[in-house]
DNA sequence: ATTCTTGCAAACCATTTGCACAAGG
DNA sequence: CCTTGTGCAAATGGTTTGCAAGAAT
């Protein structure tokens, strides 16, 4: 991720905080850094040991507040695929997309199909409601290397094992 | 839910449970009928306090193993809209339907919209992917009741909060 | 008879909470 | 200063597991 991107995004978690009445604190940012310096899927426990590596002190309690705060600021997003494990993902200058779970494997695959966006815009016209962010996700099998279809076809963003 | 779906599940069930060489035991089944009698999500608590109150002998061991071959009998879905707990619903003998959730109250409103099935078909054939299920969830805000909008147009199933 | 399943309680583990100390405003 | 935030450790709570007794085949 590069260094524009993440003097945006600490502008904008600067402006929530300062909008919330909420601190600056130099963990919350070295948060939001460590974060926006990885790419893909991340669960707290490996951010937690990601940053003990690189000898920054702090907490697991202050990882899960402050990632409490970035879900807020739409900084990052939240997924559950069927296990207790929460994962996280940057949300900032990424192009909207949707997931493809492997049952077997745990694999999670990223794809993209604007045509969601007209389901989200239909369902909360219909139910007065204002949506904030979706989740899509698509269980099932992938189906043997072996025999390759379309795939070059594919907006394939980035596989991620969980 | 009337008797003619609670036999043909029951049934489903026990072809299942014989063609994976498992037991037919009377908790399985009786747990099985308990779901199908209920409208509506439901977690694994409060379907243990359901049976218990009407005097069944069950554990919550047993009904965390039952809901696990339920699961892979596509008799029922899972749902985490955002919390640790697990939400089920009974999958079969309802039309396809998706979440919206009031990140506020948690309340959940189901939603159809056959396009969905669009997207699914079109992500799996580029990424040579066998769909099982799907979860779409979308978070938001349900607007102010007092300026109701084209409400009555909705499809609207049923309301659950969780 | 053999093997799977159950109930119970203990273990697990991601997440939350309480509290004394630290530090932002 | 005053109040919020932090680190640590303990508590929480949904889910999983170990095991002896019970039931299905």
């Amino acid at each position: 991720m590069n260094d524009e991107v993440k003097s945006t995004v600490r502008k904008i978690f600067l402006e929530f905080l300062e909008k919330k009445g909420q601190r600056r604190t130099p963990e919350r940012f070295a948060i939001l850094d460590e974060i926006y310096s990885r790419v893909g899927h991340f669960d707290v426990e490996t951010l937690y040991i990601h940053m003990k590596n690189k000898k920054y002190r702090v907490s697991r309690a202050t990882i899960y507040n402050t990632i409490e705060i970035l879900l807020e600021s739409n900084l990052i997003l939240k997924h559950q695929f069927g296990k207790n494990l929460a994962q996280y993902e940057r949300a900032f200058h990424c192009i909207q997309h949707d997931h493809l779970v492997d049952i077997k494997s745990g694999q999670v695959i990223e794809f993209c199909d604007p045509r969601i966006m007209d389901i989200i815009r239909t369902a909360c016209e219909m139910h007065n409601f204002t949506p904030s962010h979706h989740s899509l996700y698509i269980y099932g099998y992938k189906q043997n290397e072996d025999e390759p279809a379309q795939k070059k076809e594919s907006i394939v963003i980035e596989q991620v094992k969980i």
